[in-house]
RNA sequence: GCGCCCGUAGCUCAACGGAUAGAGCAUCUGACUACGGAUCAGAAGGUUGGGGGUUCGAGUCCCUCCGGGCGCACCA
């Protein structure tokens, strides 16, 4: 007698194409007039009385079919129920359909998700996208600051999120190196430098002390300089260090860019100027007052913007423009922007870019709008002021700590965190629940070994037989939607949320079903079978997803804790 | 005044337009001769800020009011 091995694991998408397929064919059996959507929605129910899998295409079908949706639905049951791996299907309330699997059927999934290690989870939901994604882009006059960190865990996620999916993802930080900011910060070191006060309007903060400490070590001659030569020399010098410690502070955060943008080469190479030029051949630039405008009203903004002053001087709009150019000149069709709230202002004038530009704004630019972090109970930098710093925050509580805590909320949510939270390992800490998790799997597969317990001697998928079994496996079979999903929205959080239930069904199986043969009280140790080997497996998928998941967020998946 | 975002359990927050709105913390009850308890089982906690509307179905979409945050430069 062959056990039951199905042909074919039955996961969310598998089932979503096999009821896609039901209504093909009751469609050219002449049973349904309607046209069949290019995708079908599988959902894992809230309720487990309402089966392992659902769908709502019933509902969604019954206005354009002009047919009941519990019709439908039963429509649908009767050819669903003759899928292999399906072993029933209900029609319930106003025209769900529920499934439930058979046992194999959805334990198969364990083997699968093993053998497909790092790659499960991975998609081509996102595949031929070639993004752009700016974040942090911090100016190079101080260190990095909470607001930076928040941006830089969830641009950095989003980014590996994208690249899951399928994207062709370039991140960039762009700095803002021109203006009359950077003479300013070179006159702020300089004047610390030879132990004056800071000038009126410039940058304080002991930081401001440390950088003309260095400067001095650099260029001994400084004070020496004539003021116009020295404030140069003390800008770039500054800038030069500056720059390197914020690009040192991120890789610690194991955040890393693909482009560093400078500002300042915009203006040196007259892309600047070209960008005006050519906005102006668009027809979208005008001469007012003495200077020019961009006639960004054109495109739903509230007022026009100033391209060039009546001095003379590009503004730094004009930059942004010519950055956005740059952007779309360099194959971009693409840009993602992540913004502060306090910057939320600058969308329009940004999309009125590009519809100058000649693009439609709304497949060209994309801005994810980030509400403001508040830390309470988080030390404030002695270097910079009464401000908290990235560096400090990480060094104190932790990377991982860090990305999980700061990626576990969408972006537009405004967020009040603790930092007294945030240090702990307890379960208090969502991102210790999730890793301790992970360091379980490995302690069950370490002491499995030593047991004899061994994947390769043997999987009877049809031994996940227990309920804690069904929804371990069910969460398992959730993960590659997630990921598309999450890519798709721009919503890291989903993750971590979606890695928080995972761990809570592993923990849950872990307290009702053993992995390693027990010892009976006169000594004697339970034979090693397909059930302990089988469960290993099952444990060996738990772990797969938990550390492709936190790698999906940048945050380590320790082996023990 | 205009614009964007947010109002969900005592607190911090979830919830592709789906079925009885969920977690964690805090509070209360249980499980430690344990595959490391950094865990698990259970209780209690809600008119999703108010009011209309759209539809088979609304925390989610639309309108309106109330409350909070942030923006509205020839600044960077």
């Amino acid at each position: 007698m062959v056990p039951p091995v199905p042909l074919t694991t039955v996961t969310p998408e598998t089932l979503a194409a096999a009821v896609r397929t039901c209504l093909l064919e009751a469609v050219e059996a002449g049973d349904l007039a309607v046209d069949v959507p290019a995708a079908v929605t599988v959902e894992r129910p809230r309720n487990r009385d309402h089966g392992d899998w659902a769908t709502n295409v019933a509902l969604q079908l019954a206005k354009p079919a002009g047919r009941p949706p519990r019709e439908v639905a039963e429509l649908l049951a009767a050819r669903l129920r003759g899928v292999q791996g399906i072993e029933g299907v209900d029609v319930a309330g106003p025209g769900f359909l529920n499934v439930r699997l058979d046992t194999a059927s959805a334990g198969a999934l364990a083997r699968d998700v093993v053998e497909a290690g790092s790659e499960y989870g991975r998609n081509d939901s996102l595949a031929g996208e070639v993004v752009n994604l700016e974040f942090v882009s911090a100016n190079p006059t101080g260190p990095l600051h909470i607001g930076h960190t928040r941006w830089a865990a969830l641009g950095d996620a989003l980014a590996r999120l994208l690249r899951a999916a399928g994207a062709d993802v370039t991140t960039e930080f762009y700095v803002n190196d021109a203006g009359a900011q950077m003479d300013r910060f070179g006159a702020s070191v300089l004047a610390r430098a030879a132990g004056r006060p800071v000038p009126e309007g410039g940058y304080h903060g002991g930081y401001v002390d440390g950088l003309a400490e260095k400067v001095l070590a650099e260029r001994p001659d400084l004070l020496q300089l004539a003021e116009d030569e020295a404030v140069p020399v003390a800008r770039d010098t500054a800038y030069r260090l500056q720059m390197a410690e914020i690009e040192q502070t991120l890789a610690d955060f194991d955040v890393h860019f693909d482009v560093f943008f400078s500002e300042r080469e915009l203006h040196d190479s007259d892309a600047v100027a070209r960008a005006v030029q050519r906005l102006r051949e668009q027809g979208h630039v005008d001469d007012t007052d003495g200077a020019v405008w961009l006639r960004t009203t054109d495109f739903g903004d509230d007022k026009d913007r100033v391209l060039i002053r009546a001095n003379g001087e590009p503004t730094y709009f004009a930059s942004d423009a010519a950055y956005y150019l740059s952007k779309k000149d360099r194959g971009f069709p693409r840009k993602v922007y992540l913004l502060g709230a306090d910057h939320h202002g600058y969308v329009k004038r940004l999309q009125a870019i590009a519809a100058c530009a000649g693009d439609d704004p709304a497949t060209s630019i994309e801005v994810l709008i980030g509400q403001l972090v508040d830390i309470g109970g988080a030390r404030m930098s002695k270097r910079a002021g009464n401000i908290i710093e990235l560096r400090d925050l990480v060094d104190w509580i932790g990377k991982d700590s860090v990305r999980y805590s700061l990626a576990r909320y969408p972006a537009d949510s405004p967020l009040s965190l603790d930092a007294e939270e945030m240090r702990k390992q307890t379960n208090d800490n969502p991102v210790f629940y999730v890793q301790y998790a992970h360091a379980r799997t490995a302690n069950v597969a370490r002491n499995a070994a030593t047991a004899g317990v061994r994947r390769e001697d043997g999987f009877d998928a049809s031994l996940l037989d227990h309920d804690s079994e069904e929804v371990v496996l069910a969460s398992l079979a959730q993960f590659p939607g997630v990921v598309a999903q999450a890519a798709a929205l721009r919503e890291p959080h989903r993750v971590a949320r979606y890695l928080e239930e995972l761990a809570g069904t592993y923990h849950k199986w872990y307290d009702q079903r053993r992995v390693i043969p027990s010892v009976a009280q006169d000594g004697t140790v339970e034979p090693v079978t397909d059930v302990q080997r089988t469960r290993l497996w099952l444990n060996d998928a738990v772990r797969t997803v938990l550390a492709n998941g936190l790698a999906l967020l940048g945050v380590s998946a320790p082996e023990r804790m």
